[in-house]
DNA sequence: AACTATTTATAAGA
DNA sequence: TTCTTATAAATAGTT
């Protein structure tokens, strides 16, 4: 079908076998799409170029996914059945993973001990006393960091308390060293400054550990409870 | 190409459609196959007739899942994603969940209690002490239980023994009572019996309760432990 | 990308 | 379905 017949095997030449590639893909394509009107059949084709190019056709209404659905429920087969059956495993063991934790959970918890003999009963206790344990101390841990943090602030404020009294008293003196008398208010203000700051000391005691009181009463109650 | 030349539409002809069908076909799955040797490509296709018969071709070396799988990883899409989308994110909702498990089981181990503040902790600790006390219940509810069951075989055995004994004693009284001497031995041999009896009474509580020791050792240390 | 001689596919009939 | 064959269509080689 051309000036010449040709023999069916690889074109050697690179161009005019890209040539023919694409001269009789079209042609394919062509009559596909006429089988596809005349015979009201549904064709799906994919070709694959030795370049690694991608050409398909698929009849309209339908997709590959559609016309491979269709071949393998025909053929009864599946040829994604390896993939899907792994995902399937997965989610099988990721299940009885799943109820194992929350049985151990459940068990921890106290409220399924059933299929548990008196060996395992002990484990199970001496176990969870020990947790108690760990936490316990852990506790009292959490406790002495912020106890620590909250004496620092303390003794800083202290501090700085200190030393504002202190600037306060070396200025009486001078003061009345020199027999200044007039600076009253001033030295008024000063005391009401530290004062303040005394105050805010206070104040922040309170805003920025409103839970002080529950916290420590949490801890006396576990107390009780070991 | 033909007799005459036709109008691209469906045949009505019923008859005439399934013949040009077959014929087309096979000229196309031809043309495919030429395409495949003459300029080394990779096709496949598949075709569905109006009356549901299937037909496919794939070339040599390959097949149709080949064929989708590169499809797919050239255009960059999976046209089976929303198949499995909803394992995907089964799959991922599984793990996650499986992960929470395994962290409340470490925080209830007293393994990993970062991340926890004082409250946390003091409710954690109060919850596991309360299945401490259930655990340590349900001990003594197995413990009661063995011990029942272990009760009511010592009196059934009793029982036995004393029905043996009293079944002996009206024999010997009988046998005095009119003489018969020379069954003595029978005597001694219905004693064996008896004393038989109670020695596998005595077997079998050593043998079905291997661990009956070590059990109460348990019980009696976790009552220290408590 | 177009041309065209020639091969190939196939419509209609048997 | 298959064969036949006239004719339409596809295409190899060329420009």
């Amino acid at each position: 079908m051309g000036r010449g017949k040709i023999e069916i095997k690889k074109i050697e030449n690179s161009t005019n076998r890209q040539v023919t590639y694409s001269k009789r893909r079209n042609g394919i394509f062509k009559k596909v799409k006429e089988l596809t009107v005349l015979c009201d059949a549904k064709i799906s084709i994919i070709m694959l170029s030795s370049t690694r190019k991608y050409h398909e056709y698929t009849s309209p209404n339908t997709t590959i996914k559609m016309m491979i659905d269709q071949y393998q429920s025909t053929l009864g087969v599946d040829i994604w059945s390896t993939h899907y059956e792994k995902m399937q495993e997965n989610l099988r063991r990721l299940k009885e993973i799943n109820n194992k934790l929350r049985r151990e959970i459940r068990q921890r918890t106290g409220e399924d001990m059933s299929g548990l003999n008196l060996q395992e009963l002990c484990h199970l206790q001496e176990n969870i006393s020990e947790a108690v344990a760990e936490i316990r101390e852990r506790k009292y841990h959490v406790i002495q960091n912020q106890t620590g943090t909250f004496k620092k602030k303390v003794k800083n404020l202290e501090q700085q308390h200190g030393n504002l009294v202190l600037g306060l008293e070396a200025k009486c003196e001078e003061d009345s060293k020199y027999g200044v008398v007039e600076n009253e208010g001033q030295y008024n203000s000063a005391v009401a400054f530290a004062n303040g700051v005394h105050n805010l000391y206070a104040f922040r005691l309170q805003a920025s550990h409103p839970n002080l009181q529950n916290e420590v009463g949490f801890g006396s109650r576990d107390l009780r409870l070991s």
